[in-house]
DNA sequence: CCCGGAACGA
DNA sequence: TCGTTCCGGG
């Protein structure tokens, strides 16, 4: 599957290796987590807290047997279980929340590209204080780095049969889980599960999973370039019960309004089975920028397929006018047009053919029957090891950290300058002090890649965690301060300097250009500086790349750097450099870049209840499935 | 409690 | 090769 041959860029394998979703056989303690944190039977033991993605382990031993369990290994116990979770660390999966005992932040970052942008996590309801409403704008969550564009420019692997059939395989055999023993544990979920498939109705399915805030907010923010957009109140919470954030954009209908690309037709194919309403579907796309449609669509496919795999709320479904997403289940309604493209429709369907909800459900299965991941790329996994913790966080954490780290305050929601705003409000003051020793470390780093990312989630706690958390706790519970993108274009311009050439883009001068293409398309006339592909290059490149790779590069290059030379991650300088570049130029473009995928990822509003049944339904599947021991 | 190197297994 | 588990240290 994974061919050696590929550069290596985009993300990390993790995020996209069939593995690594849910569906799969063997299991991942942070699919299990993932599992346990959505289920309402154990939010005794694990549940969401605070930030987005933030949890807590309420019950460590509770945790480890159930896991244990789930993985046969009746000997584990929170030691083991903590050190694997530590293992994400390097992984970027995950990250400790600092001054909090059992408290794990997911970074879905990386994640989210590949298998489930729009993730959210939150604290489903169940979650006490945290599942509130977002506070203003949530930001926290950030797009992939990678986007579509990438996606896309990789799209040539995509389409590769190898991948495709070889999952199709295993998600086929998939589910079933081994282990007899099994002990309560997967009986446990997967009965909950049924249950809430079926008697629940699906807002409850998902509402577990995703957290209270939403991450179209932080899509916005992102994207604020479109000024016209103006994602102003992205959030409304159309439905009181679920903690998401809702659609973005239906609120403010204005937004929508600007749909996608001239390119794309704007028409709303409500080909999705889910298909929210046409008018509210599309999303914010400024118009800005157009994509392929193709590309849409493989996106938009190995998005569904996330959301089903990783039971993502509907409203993680993109939305996007042309394409057509095949649903998993439900063949039935509509096989509109799978094309080729069909989607991810995964697993569920195959193992759940036991269950023929939809009718005729085997026809539409055959078509949509596709890997969990179109996406072949990835990235390489960068892990590196930060070792330095001290040594690091004298030097970097100055001038660095506090870019990285904004506080924001919900900047975004008010201001939301078309442009990016960079660095907020960031207190710096206390997230100067504070983090510079510990959080440095952290913060530098991954600051540069991704705390920004991942503090998106969490914003606030980063710097509080050490200080105060209190007030990030769950008072507001959203705290929600900003966000601050701003980090990513630090962090992008980081990147680009260092690596610019490393790009993805294989090899080289081919990549590059396809990638561009598309970013030449999306960008719209003013802002960005459209260029062609080979003249952009030269600058643009690096901006561009800055926006994608933005962290994931930043990570990567700073690790092999690191890990060549050493460890020691200090490249701060340049960085900072970079950052003030980013800004200046970067700022446009980013927006251009990311904003396309953001509206992209627009999330169907309404309707999607449907799809998140199923989406259920196939989530129930896939957990089942675990085990093997 | 948390970290991370080293060993081990698939 | 990758992920998990063991284990000593902070």
């Amino acid at each position: 599957m994974k061919t050696p041959g590929d550069t290596g860029f985009a993300f990390p394998d993790w995020a996209y290796k069939p593995e690594s979703s849910p569906g799969s056989r063997q299991i991942q303690l942070w699919h299990f987590i993932l599992e346990l944190l959505r289920k309402e039977e154990y939010h005794d033991v694990i549940a969401w807290q605070g930030d987005y993605g933030e949890f807590v382990i309420k019950d460590p031993d509770e945790v480890a047997r159930l896991w244990g369990a789930r993985k046969c290994k009746p000997q584990m116990n929170y030691d083991k279980l903590s050190r694997a979770l530590r293992y994400y660390y390097n992984k970027r999966i995950l990250h400790k929340t600092k001054g909090k005992r059992f408290t794990y932040k997911f970074n879905f970052n990386k994640l989210v590209l590949v298998n489930y942008p729009f993730i959210d996590m939150g604290s489903g309801r169940g979650v006490p204080q945290s599942a509130p409403p977002v506070p203003s704008g949530g930001t926290h969550f950030r797009f992939p780095p990678s986007t579509p564009s990438e996606v896309l420019s990789s799209s040539e692997e995509l389409r590769s049969p190898g991948m495709f059939s070889s999952v199709a395989r295993r998600m086929a055999r998939g589910s079933v889980s081994d282990c007899s023993d099994g002990t309560s544990t997967n009986s446990e979920l997967e009965e909950a599960v049924g249950a809430d498939e079926r008697g629940v109705g699906p807002d409850r399915a998902y509402r577990g999973l995703l957290p209270p805030r939403l991450p179209h907010d932080s899509l916005f923010r992102i994207y604020p370039n479109t000024a016209g957009l103006a994602r102003p109140a992205p959030r409304v919470h159309p439905e009181p019960l679920s903690p998401f954030p809702v659609s973005p954009l239906p609120g403010p209908g204005g937004l929508l309004a600007p749909t996608l690309s001239p390119a794309l037709s704007m028409t709303p194919t409500p080909h999705l089975s889910y298909t929210p309403s046409p008018s509210l579907s599309s999303p914010m796309m400024g118009s800005h920028f157009s994509f392929n449609p193709e590309d849409m669509k493989h996106y938009l496919q190995a998005h569904t397929q996330s959301v089903y795999n990783y039971h993502l709320s509907p409203r993680a479904f993109l939305h996007y006018p042309n394409i057509v997403i095949p649903q998993p289940h439900r063949p039935t309604l509509e096989k509109p047009a799978v094309h080729h493209l069909h989607g991810p429709h995964h697993p569920l369907s195959h193992s759940l053919s036991q269950q023929p909800a939809g009718g005729g459900g085997g026809g539409g299965e055959e078509q949509h029957q596709q890997h969990p991941s179109p996406f072949k790329f990835k990235l390489q996994p960068p892990p590196l090891g930060r070792k330095q913790r001290e040594a690091g966080s004298s030097l970097a954490a100055p001038s660095s950290s506090q870019s990285s780290s904004f506080t924001g305050s919900g900047q975004i929601n008010n201001a939301v300058p078309p442009k990016i705003k960079v660095e907020p409000i960031s207190d710096i003051e206390s997230e100067e002090e504070v983090e510079v020793t510990d959080i440095s470390e952290e913060d530098e780093l991954h600051h540069n890649d991704e705390d920004d990312e991942g503090d998106i989630f969490t914003p606030t706690a980063r710097h509080h965690h050490q200080l105060n958390n209190h007030h990030r706790a769950n008072g507001n519970g959203s705290s929600i301060p900003a966000a601050p993108h701003s980090n990513l274009e630090d962090e992008d311009d980081e990147e680009v300097f260092k690596t610019p050439a490393t790009p993805p883009i294989g090899g080289g001068g081919s990549g590059g250009g396809l990638a561009f293409p598309l970013m030449g398309l999306k960008s719209e006339p003013g802002q960005a500086a459209p260029i062609s592909p080979g003249g952009t290059r030269c600058i643009p490149l690096k901006l561009r790349f800055k926006r994608r790779w933005s962290e994931d590069q930043k990570m990567e290059a700073d690790g092999e750097r690191d890990e060549a030379e050493d460890k020691k991650v200090r490249a701060e300088g340049e960085e900072e450099q970079a950052e003030e570049k980013g800004r200046g130029t970067g700022a446009v473009e980013n927006g251009g870049g990311r904003g396309v995928i953001l509206g992209l990822m627009l999330p169907p509003p309404p309707t999607q209840r449907r799809a998140s049944s199923e989406l259920q339904r196939a989530t129930a599947q896939l957990s089942l499935e675990n085990t093997g021991c």
